[in-house]
DNA sequence: TATGAATGAGGCTTCATTCAT
DNA sequence: GATGAATGAAGCCTCATTCAT
């Protein structure tokens, strides 16, 4: 755990330049996130990122790895994200809101039933349980905390995976448009406030 | 496995079969919402029907319309089903509990969010249209009967296109499954229950 | 010879409607000389003209019987044309201006040679001779007229084929228009007389 | 008879092969111009070349596009061709005798008018101009030539670009082949003679 | 580390043609 | 005489992937 060897003084400009790797790997997050697995082409992720095809390759070696790994690491940063909103000293329906808040205001649907869709006839079975495994991380952290909640008397008891499940799909009543593109309610905190009210009493509080 | 290929020309009357336009459409319907737009191709929807691509592109002129179609009369269709279910005389929680039963029981995972996206990047403007308006139709039979039952006092008054969107999103919470295939709840009969009482006190009852 | 018996007086009003073999092979002809054989459809032939393909199919094997039909009748209407024109009472000059007008008043630029080269790689070699056959007797009508002018002493004695042959492709020169549309003289009648005083030039007349 | 299929990847650089980018463009040439945009297909072009559908489109966004180019290369060279030959020092009628010669010797018809019509229905109005402009380029470079004899007083004043696109026209009917495969003349000096002196008589010379 | 050049496989779509009615 | 339903063959184009440099 000792950091390498680095030479004194500031840094060189260019050692703020990301990583290649990192580069295509953030870029492509994005892109699937934005329009899925299929439509994304790697073509698309390279020009993206100012590099050729043939360098995204250098550094992944199929599409379906470069798509998991975008997933996995997404999925881990959301966890990090529930983990530390989630941990604050607060009243846990404060904290959900937080959360809630935080999840609604990213501007991408991270819809993530529909990724494991797609993803299920194109990824092979040791992805598919890489994905699984991150995303059953990603819900096991919030069900902590609801767990902790029921410990301390905030909340019944009651089966914290469904509540943990449940939160994050009454999230995606939040994204919902309809055909003239309204949203259900016009502002997002309004938004997040009646889906968190509404989680709220579902949980069974009164 | 499938039917021979069959000689040129018009095919004999012979048995009452289904018009194949119809068998087009069903066998699309269940393919796009097993696997989703992108993946099914028209030569998947062809070989399933027993027949070939050429004859899907007589009834339908584009595999977006094709799509388009299937994903609108399966709106239509849930739709009715809703009003069917919903309008029955029971008490409410009863009437959900059936309704939530009905569509968990179906194989297919209707991930209606994701249909939605992976639509976006493909049809035309004219065809998200015609999606969009069937879905919300779809969710103001829902909502329909909630205004009903809060007029009636049997829930207390909140805002019935929350409600609405809340009950849908909360369904699919009945088709996670973890890394090692496990659901939530073992039977559909349990998951339905616990679902439809989360719901049921999200709704503010006691 | 003897024409058929006929009931006497006016005939049905609908004997006046064409019959279908020929609108169809009115319709192709123009859909041919407008886009070429290769782009025209037998659904846009049959659409046209208000039948289904089945229907052109009927009338014409395929789909080079029916454009070989419509070249060669249309090269003997335009035969039967430069009979007429060329046989009147007048000087030539005057004759070849009356027909070199009524050519580039016709909308559709007749490109002959554009025609036969589509058509070599697609028709039968029966069905190109026949074609051919009838070019080569249109030019004939018109090196009948030259052959008579010379006997005449009207214009120098030369090569009447030649002769026939320039004078159709000068004739190509009134369709030009160039990169911002505009044809080299911007009236019909002053293109055409310059034209015609060329040729006329050409032929040796001073 | 061609190559043999070549491994995937880049190939060796061993011999100083003609840019493959080139060999395409060639061929394409040669085979639209022999028979037409519509009858040739992506695949014929690469199979003559001895590569794939895909190395062709790895050049060439789209056939219009391979098309559009090798349209223009070719009336680039034809006005380099007309260029180098008009401004040769000697008397008109022998530099427009050269020209004629040299361009019926051509093995393939280059019939303009044609591909213009070919074209526009499957070329964007973008690649059109730029056909349209090599080609007024093209007719430029004559009747720069026949202005400067005007002024010369070689030949009669008159309408340079009339003179320009008849020239042109009269060259087509050097291609002109009977029913029975039979040119007007025998021999290509004939009928260069012949076309010549025709079009010499027709700009007015006595 | 990065890329330019190439391919194979496959997807969407069109179209001439056929045939039972 | 006319048509609706179907097919087979082919054409355009895309894309993940490979490999020598």
């Amino acid at each position: 755990m000792q950091r390498e060897h680095r030479p004194l003084g500031r840094p060189r400009q260019d050692l703020k330049e990301k990583p290649t790797k990192n580069v295509i790997l953030d870029v492509a997050t994005r892109l699937f996130l934005e329009q899925g697995y299929q439509v994304i082409t790697m073509d698309d992720v390279a020009k993206k990122c100012g590099v050729t095809k043939a360098t995204v390759y250098y550094y992944y070696k199929t599409k379906a790895d470069l798509f998991t790994d975008a997933m996995v690491q997404m999925m881990i940063r959301i966890r990090r994200r529930i983990f530390d909103i989630l941990s604050a000293d607060k009243p846990l329906k404060e904290r959900l809101f937080e959360f809630a808040k935080a999840h609604l205001q990213a501007t991408v649907d991270i819809d993530l039933n529909g990724f494991m869709k797609e993803a299920t006839t194109s990824l092979s079975s040791e992805q598919l349980q890489q994905m699984k495994g991150a995303e059953d991380k990603m819900y096991e952290a919030l069900e902590q905390a609801l767990i902790n909640a029921m410990e301390n008397g905030e909340i019944p008891k009651s089966h914290p995976q469904l509540g943990a499940h449940s939160f994050v799909a009454l999230l995606t009543v939040g994204n919902y448009k309809d055909a003239d593109q309204q949203p259900i309610f016009p502002s997002i905190d309004e938004m997040t406030k009646q889906i968190v009210d509404f989680y709220w009493n579902g949980l069974g509080n009164e």
